[in-house]
DNA sequence: ACAACTACTTAGAAAGGCTGAT
DNA sequence: ATCAGCCTTTCTAAGTAGTTGT
């Protein structure tokens, strides 16, 4: 919570624009309770609550300049609001006017077909009409969404700023929370009768149990898992539980089995799909967009928001990420009589399915979660929850960076006192010191113990065991090399030669002494030891809090370093590109290269020589232009050079496009941005860069992305500092 | 002190779908 | 109109870290 007192404060500039806004905005609040009066009267308490908080907060002087500019972009907004929202209802009665103009005409139609009387007609036609309005109101009051935002399809007009209001202290998540319950995975449906399995090449009728399982297997026929020995030993083991007695008795060997007919069958069925008409494509589209709007939105806290994973995983088999000892298992189906539903008590329940019950329902608001079940690989719990654009996630996320932040205030200190704790007496604390030494300088991960056998066997800083590091006292021209070679988070490899202090490097040889190779390197140590130091150190630091400092202070510094203001606006964008990708490497974030990353290289290479081709072709016609131009000296001939001249630009700025765009790539080629993108970067860091260079954020941040950092977009100015 | 349980963040793969070239 | 190639979205596994119970 304190975290937040840091941030106020410097929130403080803002302050006079959140008091604007606000009565801007209660009214438009007024408006819509108007429209819902009958919805909840508990829920209005608490918004009415809610008001009172956001009153506080004093007005301070400021600088005069910010504050204008601050005004003129929200006047300059206001106005582009106002006349969106007028466009908007012009359409809007346009939309009514046609939709009635069609309804009296096909009941024209229809009715001199029939020949209906004409006074019969005219009732008929207002009843009709009148129909057409009422009904959006009824749509309104029920979704608890601001008008408009059903009605146009693009943006609502205004997006809630939750950033500006006040925050839950007291460990409440929510006051209030509706929703319609989850999306259950379609049932099973048994396929055709001419698709036949074999058993020991002779064909072989199964239950519908056993076939809805062998159907899971057949679709994974062409993947390598299919291929390997615990993948096959879990799947059967759990397929025959599925089987009757019969088929139990008759099936015994993996390997006799043929699912190549189903598999087929299936590749078929795939292919049909992408063959479908844009009609029948639209139609599944607008299923889809009617299920999203009816399951993927919940009300909370007055505020319409966006689910996140609103469908129960279906069945199938589990696949997990490298060597996983359980692979192949069967992931069972989840019934609703397996779910948790978890809502406010004075918000409408979700119904379960006709004929079925939930677990149970209950009302617990210092979660998040709005359904949970349990889940039968791990035995471990899975959870609905909101989507990063909502208050409850971007409140989170932007307390995390504000953490961060704090650590930087004080990384020395703790810098400082690790190095000391190199030299302790207590092999405790010097384990200690020099763990934290590897999650600092390296975004090594913490490292939590797991259960053996459980899972993969992959290790992060703490769980480190002494056959994860070599150690070196002299390699390619360095002293004190560590290299490390390990598994960690997703069974992706980490390897690293460092060179270390000879303090630290004395120590790990220490540490390793006497140890067997599968032993931990430190044994003294472990995540939750670590962490309680780090809390002592500063209030809210763990271990993961320097991979987020580490992460976002290199990407500020590289962005200084990198760009320069003299380059244009594509080579400002590989100058970013490039600065997020350190903190990949840093932080470890790796990809299998793209199947067709070889390919889609060298057709840009053609694209980049016959650009080249191009350019000498057209810089050869400016030369001649310029010689014709010399002889002739008239009006014609110069306008001639100069046309060429600036197709010889153009074209060279092509080319330094393209040549970037292969840099770009290449240099990606095994390296994800995207999740230090989402997860680590303070992205008020970008949206200031932007800011300053004047590059649109669209060219860093796509439309989720967008969505999920509004926050730091709408309160970054051009000189935020990390 | 620890194990087990719970809640939430971080992660890469795969599927989906858009777009520009042909 | 089609299709490849790319970006976006979805999916869900695999982490971290706090809490609870023994």
């Amino acid at each position: 919570m304190l975290v937040f007192v840091d941030s106020y404060k410097h929130k403080d500039k803002h302050k006079d624009k959140e008091h604007r806004h606000k009565d801007h905005k209660k009214d438009k609040e007024r408006e819509r309770l108007k429209h819902n009066s009958d919805h909840r009267d508990s829920d209005k308490k608490h918004r009415d609550k809610e008001k009172l908080k956001h009153k506080d907060g004093s007005d301070k002087p400021r600088d005069k300049d910010k504050y204008k500019d601050k005004e003129r972009r929200k006047e300059e907004k206001v106005g582009k609001m106002t006349k969106w929202i007028k466009k908007q209802r012009r359409e809007d009665r346009r939309k009514t006017m046609r939709q009635a103009l069609k309804i009296v005409f096909t009941y024209f139609v229809y009715a001199s077909a029939c020949h209906l009387s004409l006074k019969f007609s005219i009732i008929i036609i207002i009843f009709l009409i009148k129909d057409i309005k009422p009904k959006k109101k009824t749509k309104d009051k029920k979704g608890d969404v601001p008008d408009g935002k059903k009605k146009a399809k693009k943006e609502p007009e205004e997006k809630w700023k939750w950033w500006e209001e006040e925050r839950y202290t007291d460990g409440v998540k929510w006051r209030f929370l509706e929703h319609k319950g989850p999306v259950f995975a379609p049932p099973y449906e048994p396929i055709p009768g001419n698709v036949r399995f074999y058993y020991d090449g002779k064909q072989m009728k199964l239950s519908p149990e056993a076939e809805e399982v062998a159907t899971f297997f057949a679709k994974m026929l062409d993947h390598e898992y299919t291929t390997k020995d615990i993948f096959r030993k879990n799947f059967f083991k759990d397929w025959r539980k599925e089987m009757t007695p019969e088929e139990k008795a008759k099936i015994t060997d993996l390997s006799k089995c043929n699912f190549t007919e189903m598999s087929v069958y299936f590749k078929a069925q795939s292919e049909a799909r992408k063959q479908m008409s844009k009609d029948e494509k639209l139609k599944i589209k607008e299923e889809n967009e009617r299920v999203l709007q009816e399951y993927g939105f919940c009300v909370m806290d007055n505020h319409k928001e966006r689910i996140a994973n609103f469908r129960i995983e279906p069945p199938g088999l589990f696949r997990g990420r490298g060597d996983h000892p359980k692979m192949g298992m069967l992931k069972r189906r989840i019934r609703p009589e397996d779910v948790i539903v978890n809502c406010s008590k004075d918000s409408k329940h979700p119904k379960p399915p006709p004929g079925t019950k939930w677990k149970e329902v209950r009302h617990d608001n210092k979660v998040t979660w709005l359904v949970s079940w349990n889940e039968n690989i791990q035995g471990s719990i899975k959870y609905i929850m909101l989507n990063p654009s909502s208050r409850i996630k971007g409140e989170k996320d932007w307390q995390k960076y504000e953490t961060a932040r704090r650590l930087k205030k004080c990384v020395d200190r703790i810098r400082n006192q690790y190095r000391e704790d190199w030299k302790s007496k207590e092999m405790r604390i010097r384990q200690r010191a020099v763990a934290l030494y590897f999650i600092d300088k390296l975004a090594l991960r913490a490292g939590n113990e797991k259960e053996e056998g459980e899972t993969a066997d992959t290790v992060g800083c703490c769980s480190l065991r002494v056959e994860h590091i070599n150690l070196y006292p002299e390699k390619d021209g360095q002293e004190f090399v560590v290299e490390f070679d390990f598994l960690g988070k997703d069974s992706i490899r980490y390897y690293n030669k460092v060179p270390v202090e000879k303090r630290v490097y004395k120590n790990v040889q220490l540490f390793m002494e006497n140890k067997q190779p599968e032993d931990d390197l430190f044994d003294r140590l472990n995540t939750s030891i670590l962490n309680k130091h780090l809390q002592e150190l500063m209030d809210g630091l763990t271990a993961k809090v320097f991979r987020t400092y580490n992460a976002s202070i290199t990407l500020q510094q590289q962005l200084k370093e990198l760009t320069n203001p003299d380059e244009n606006v594509p080579a400002k964008i590989l100058s970013y590109n490039r600065a997020n990708r350190a903190v990949a490497i840093l932080c470890n974030h790796q990809r299998a290269p793209p199947k067709t990353f070889e390919k889609s290289m060298q057709t840009l290479q053609t694209k980049i020589d016959a650009k080249k081709d191009q350019l000498s072709d057209a810089r050869r016609e400016l030369k001649s232009a310029k010689a014709d131009a010399k002889v002739r000296r008239d009006e014609k001939s110069k306008r001639a050079v100069e046309a060429k001249k600036k197709a010889v630009e153009r074209i060279e700025e092509q080319l330094m496009k393209l040549e970037v765009q292969a840099t770009d790539r290449e240099e990606n080629k095994q390296i994800a941005l995207g999740t230090s993108k989402l997860n680590y970067l303070d992205p008020r860091i970008s949206v200031a860069w932007c800011k300053k260079w004047e590059i649109p954020v669209e060219k860093i941040y796509n439309k989720t992305q967008r969505e999920k950092f509004a926050w730091a977009i709408d309160m970054a100015d051009d000189d935020y500092e990390f």
